[in-house]
DNA sequence: CTTCTTTTCTACGTGCTGTAGAATATGTCC
DNA sequence: GGACATATTCTACAGCACGTAGAAAAGAAG
């Protein structure tokens, strides 16, 4: 599932500020004049996306990610690297352009 | 820039058959019943992305993917971790998701 | 009950994609 | 060269996702 541009930046601001938030919190921390409507419905569609929960208990609601922005992340390269038939071919292409000292930190992570 | 299901299913076939191949070609290789005029709109607009190149010399038209499947995904996988702050973390959390098979293969790729 | 805040519904413009007919250009055969 | 066949470009439209927000409804507060 993609995000749009104000989707991005939505979801960016609750990885960048965790804690559950309100609509009008992230109408405020957000950058340009969005009308707080705005925010809801962009908050509603990434909740159905399945990237935001919602605290609906009393309101106003509080909204928050669901996953880290790393996990995130990880399941994104994971649907690019399932699209091919060959993700080990692609692995290997992708670590032959990596810097020396970034391969260095992935055989570190790697439990060398 | 995200491909549609008719645009990947193009880029597969130019990618699965090497060659560069006319639009009836590719007409006839893929799945359906597409009109030709359908399937060179979708070549153009694979041209303008940078992902098809045209040899227009003599009719009809040749066309050909621009680079390999595997450094387009890197391509996209790049872009992926472009999007993000940390892009060591990524790395971090998607190499420890990894199976054991894989991470000897990665070890393998970096010159162990 | 009235008023304020918050949320949901509804809506519209835009851009991308799938789809293809109409119009045009190019090649081929007598 | 003219008629016919083939290929390419133009134009168009429907559907969907996204940015955007007003109108309407739901809930809280005094």
């Amino acid at each position: 599932m993609a995000l749009g541009d104000l989707e991005r930046s939505v979801m960016d601001l609750l990885w960048d500020h965790p804690g559950p938030h309100t609509a009008n919190e992230v109408r405020d921390t957000l950058a340009g004049d969005l009308a707080v409507t705005t925010v809801l419905t962009v908050l509603s569609r990434l909740e159905k996306k399945g990237l935001v929960q919602r605290d609906g208990g009393r309101r106003p609601h509080r909204y928050g990610a669901v996953s880290s922005r790393e996990d995130h992340t990880v399941g994104l390269l994971n649907e690019v690297l399932g699209s091919v038939p060959d993700r080990q071919a692609v692995l290997a292409r992708f670590l032959g352009g990596i810097g020396p000292d970034e391969a260095a930190a992935v055989r570190r992570l790697l439990g060398d």
